[in-house]
DNA sequence: TAACACAGCATTGTCGACAATAACTGGCTT
DNA sequence: AAGCCAGTTATTGTCGACAATGCTGTGTTA
């Protein structure tokens, strides 16, 4: 059931514990958006000290998923329409730039692999299981940021901003008619990428994205209506 | 002679203080690429706990200037030639959307300022002063990456990559023939923001770091050689 | 001689206590 | 009654000590 990690983060130290739970529970709304962390709290909640509270924070902090000002203490963000905007911005043009690279560096085998990753995404959606845009297209995207072997993208994305995006996700539970038309981008997408053709992958990934932000910007404005 | 602060960061906590402290020192290199950090030593020298100091490493870490393994310590980052294309990468997908945003989201008198901060450098290129790499092509960036008006992006920039970028510039020495093309560069990206064409502006700049990536590239196979 | 095991040392991780700063409450003044 | 000031309280920042982990060098054994 739950969403694989893909990036196989093993806790060695009580801090990465800590951090992985809390944003785990940021992420999923257990703690709600815009509330205030308490140190104190925080560290009788965990069962652990203040210290690996604080480091815990200061990593959330780098995840863009609370705010610290000096001497006041840690908020959990809150979603906006605007911040939504700028995210998928980012987004827009991370992911785009991995596209190219990807084109450029991905081996035979990845494509190959990513290929296939494709056709057997192309039977859950044929059958009719939606589950395909939560892991699915989660998977797909992965592997292109993998694909570009380039080190501080594959961090800024996945370690920075990419848990911000998966809060947005789920606190506005994402599922709708987008799942099958997402699936055509992302074929076009991997076939940019055998061909080579970086330039083409690129633009496509962005459009893609630009797609992807339309829709669930759509959906945010439903809720508030 | 000091570049001015652009983000005018108030150190109010000794952790801040410290932070800039290191986070200078590695900058210019009077801490050199690649030693360890003994949290220990760093203590008994800039005269603080060793709290103060882990909190520091840990916000060297999101800037990517030190790397941090679990119960053995942290390194100053090493400088390659790897590492800079991929740092130029980001660059320039980074900016060059910073690009596209500003030409949609600056203000009339902010874009006047900047064509006027132009015309300034111009003068002092023109007399023959050569400070114009260092200080004004930072600055130049600078307005066009808060111009963007998108608080992710300022943040991952300036906070994030600008420091490393710096790094590279302070320990490879930069100062060469490239000053005067990257000024024409740089009048033509301003020039396709004042006419608000967002496109153009995004491509121009991502050529402009295109262009200053082989420059500096090129200087760095001449210092190994 | 080479390889492994163990012990000692150095360094990082974690903790609880103290200091400093900010928020809160109550009373006073105008 | 509204606003300001001071005392109080709660929270964050900083510190030194202890625990746990990794590294090193030595000694033993095949």
């Amino acid at each position: 059931m739950n969403a694989p990690s893909y990036t196989t983060e093993h806790a060695v130290t009580a801090a990465d514990k800590t951090f992985f739970q809390l944003r785990k529970d940021i992420v999923e709304g257990v703690i709600r958006a815009g509330i205030k962390l308490s140190e104190t709290d925080l560290s009788t909640k965990y069962g652990v000290s203040r210290a690996v509270i604080r480091e815990a924070i200061s990593r959330l902090e780098t995840c863009h998923l609370v705010e610290r000002k000096a001497n006041v203490g840690a908020r959990v963000v809150r979603l906006s329409p605007e911040g939504l905007i700028e995210l998928y911005q980012i987004r827009e043009s991370l992911e785009g730039m991995a596209a190219r690279l990807a084109a450029q560096n991905m081996t035979a085998a990845e494509i190959a692999d990513l290929s296939g990753l494709l056709d057997a995404h192309f039977l859950t959606v044929k059958t009719g299981e939606s589950y395909y845009q939560e892991a699915g297209d989660v998977d797909f995207h992965y592997r292109i940021i993998l694909g570009s072997k380039n080190t501080h993208l594959i961090t800024l994305l996945l370690d920075g901003i990419y848990h911000l995006v998966r809060m947005y996700r789920v606190q506005l539970g994402m599922a709708g008619p987008r799942i099958t038309t997402a699936f055509d981008e992302h074929k076009h997408i991997v076939q940019a990428i055998s061909n080579r053709d970086a330039e083409l992958a690129e633009m496509l990934m962005r459009r893609h994205i630009m797609y992807s932000k339309n829709n669930i910007a759509q959906k945010l404005v439903q809720q508030d209506s």
